[in-house]
DNA sequence: GACCAGGCACATC
DNA sequence: GATGTGCATGGT
């Protein structure tokens, strides 16, 4: 497994070059585009993102304090407008609370408990978490989504109902814990996902598709 | 006009 | 613990 998976992330690595993910300026709104994202293309996250710039929001205090019409108009174009409006204003006065709004003061925090504690916030799941630990905070933690799965499990490596800690583990076990090879790679599975993955005759063309189980 | 997108919480069994 | 459902917009 260690080297397969070391191969993956050799080919894809050697097709797109870096990545650089994730898009975003600050911690601060790589979060914001965490939760955003949520079940959600990333075209429309952009243009919600824009909209919080435009507007003024996109810092812990203004989102926190503004008016939630606002807010809501804001990030209406990512979808989900109101459940996210309630997500972020919750981030935004826990950071608030606990670190005075500094994203840095709260990624001084040991891993483990600040996971937990992300964790613990209403629409902050296990990916989000770990989205924002990884990209924010610069914890070395392998984000797993959706297109982790379906690339995985395509090329039979992994039943396709594995669970998300199942699926992270696979990674923490068989690749080595460096910073910047989990950002990329979590950043070439995505640019892969969109590329090639989203319908089986897609992957004509894939980086991937010399390593296919035959059947496939 | 159907179908899908980088989730998550909640209800129900 | 597994499974189903609501949430909402914009692109294909």
């Amino acid at each position: 497994m260690r080297e397969t998976l070391a191969e993956i992330y050799a080919r894809l690595a050697a097709h797109y070059g870096e990545t650089h993910w994730w898009p975003g300026e600050t911690p601060f709104e790589v979060s914001v585009g965490a939760v955003l994202t949520q079940n959600t293309a990333w075209s429309n996250v952009e243009k919600a993102i824009a909209n919080l710039k435009a507007a003024r929001l996109l810092s812990p205090r203004a989102m926190a304090g503004c008016a939630n019409g606002d807010l809501e108009a804001a990030i209406r174009p990512s979808g989900y407008y109101r459940q996210k409006a309630i997500r972020l204003r919750g981030f935004c006065e826990h950071l608030l609370t606990h670190y005075g709004g500094s994203m840095a003061r709260m990624a001084r925090r040991p891993a483990g408990p600040l996971r937990e504690e992300l964790l613990a916030l209403h629409g902050i799941g296990p990916e989000t978490a770990d989205d924002i630990l990884l990209y924010a905070c610069g914890v070395p933690v392998f984000v797993v989504d959706a297109y982790t799965r379906r690339i995985l499990s395509r090329h039979g490596l992994v039943e396709e109902k594995i669970g998300y800690d199942g699926l992270q583990a696979l990674f923490h076990d068989h690749v080595d814990r460096d910073l910047h090879v989990y950002k990329e790679y979590h950043g070439l599975i995505v640019w892969t996902g969109k590329d090639f993955c989203r319908t089986k005759a897609r992957c004509e063309g894939c980086p991937l598709a010399p390593l296919l189980p035959a059947d496939s």
